[in-house]
DNA sequence: TTACGAAAAATCCTATACGATAAAACGTAT
DNA sequence: ATACGTTTTATCGTATAGGATTTTTCGTAA
């Protein structure tokens, strides 16, 4: 019996990918652990077909890693040293973001940076995980948005493919109210991109970086 | 009828995902073309499975699109405005790469370096395609030698996923001699490495971007 | 000749069956 | 108690059927 389309939900496969990813963000499949195939159809009341589809688009995202003959697994969390060459990727590519956004900046970007910034003035009201995944999802948006109105799409889906904010969430899930501080850099990012001017556009992105970075390291270290 | 396993073929997904990147390559599939599982099954000799995963991840690698309930087509070839923006972030990326890779190089890397100089000292006779092809492949290994060597992963595999050499390929499939201008080129960047010289080979790496841009730009300009 | 509409073909998308392999569980012997 | 070998289980990889949708083809009318 074939499942009937919704218009909703044109491709299957592109639910089931955004929903494994959702279970990898949230420690539901833990880091290492085998991800199979069969379950998840189970689980996900679909058949192999969309799972295999998600997984292979997951295993070009570096998310899953798979072994002939054995299936698929959740990748690891980020090392010590991945986490530094993550942020040295950043780094770079995010600072020349910042730079070629400010340059091109428009009333209409502008209005988009402050509404996302808006988006966050105050965080709903439930657990500490909750709140954390609300302050994470935004800053997702943010920085992507940076890479959008930077106008360069090789740049753009770079960024989208290293997957940093699920890599760092899956380092510190519980943690909550230090991650609130990036806020308030976010806020001196736009100012700055806002005023256009780029030199301190650039400075406010990496002194955000930087300081993101800071806060991560605590979580790693105490990691086996 | 299920098919024995190789052991040559631990992933049967593997070969075929690099089959029909072959014929993306090589303008069997022309850009634009849609591009059938089942058609592919059939050429190819598999169930449709593998066809779909390797799809999948090339959706990932955006050199396939998906249109929901039509299908696959291959990528259309890079725009004037892509190929700069590809460009651009090949600038930022290669330069960051050679002066990390420059700055821990090894006797073992410069060994690497060289060997992978000496696969091209004579071109092997064949068709005007067959030796820029096989001159395109060391274009490919040559420059994500250089990110290996950098020693970053996450910048490696964003270099990886630009498939820089498949486009540029496909934008130029026909031409040949222009093109070994380049090969002295990658010998100018290794002596600059080898010297252990960062500035210097950064510059000759921009060099080699910017003159390899400039080599192609014309392609681009009698296109539609 | 061109435009429009209906029928036919091709294709996608899902579901499911089956053989082959690897991982896990179990029992026995040392 | 531990190590080893066998059996059981789980999972992968492939193949194939069938419904739903889109695209193409073909015929008719203006």
């Amino acid at each position: 019996m074939a499942k009937v389309l919704s218009k909703n939900h044109p491709l299957l496969t592109d639910d089931i990918y955004e929903s494994i990813k959702s279970l990898l963000m949230d420690h539901v499949i833990l880091p290492g652990e085998r991800v199979s195939i069969d379950a998840l159809a189970r689980d996900l009341k679909v058949s192999q077909t969309p799972i295999r589809e998600a997984l292979a688009r997951l295993e070009a995202d570096e998310l899953v890693v798979r072994k002939p003959l054995t299936g698929y697994s959740a990748t690891q969390v980020l090392t010590f040293k991945e986490l530094l060459d993550l942020y040295e990727f950043r780094f770079l590519n995010e600072q020349k973001a910042i730079e070629l956004a400010t340059k091109k900046l428009t009333i209409d970007g502008e209005k988009k940076l402050k509404a996302e910034l808006a988006t966050v003035k105050k965080i709903p009201p439930g657990s500490k995980y909750k709140a954390y995944r609300f302050v994470s999802e935004h800053d997702a948006r943010f920085h992507q948005l940076i890479f959008q109105l930077s106008g360069n799409s090789f740049m753009e889906s770079a960024f989208l493919k290293t997957h940093c904010h699920l890599h760092l969430f899956r380092l510190s899930p519980t943690t909550s109210e230090v991650r609130n501080l990036a806020l308030k850099e976010h806020g001196d990012i736009v100012k700055a991109m806002a005023s256009r001017d780029i030199k301190l556009a650039r400075t406010a992105m990496l002194t955000h970086l930087v300081n993101s970075r800071e806060r991560i390291l605590p979580f790693l270290l105490e990691m086996p």
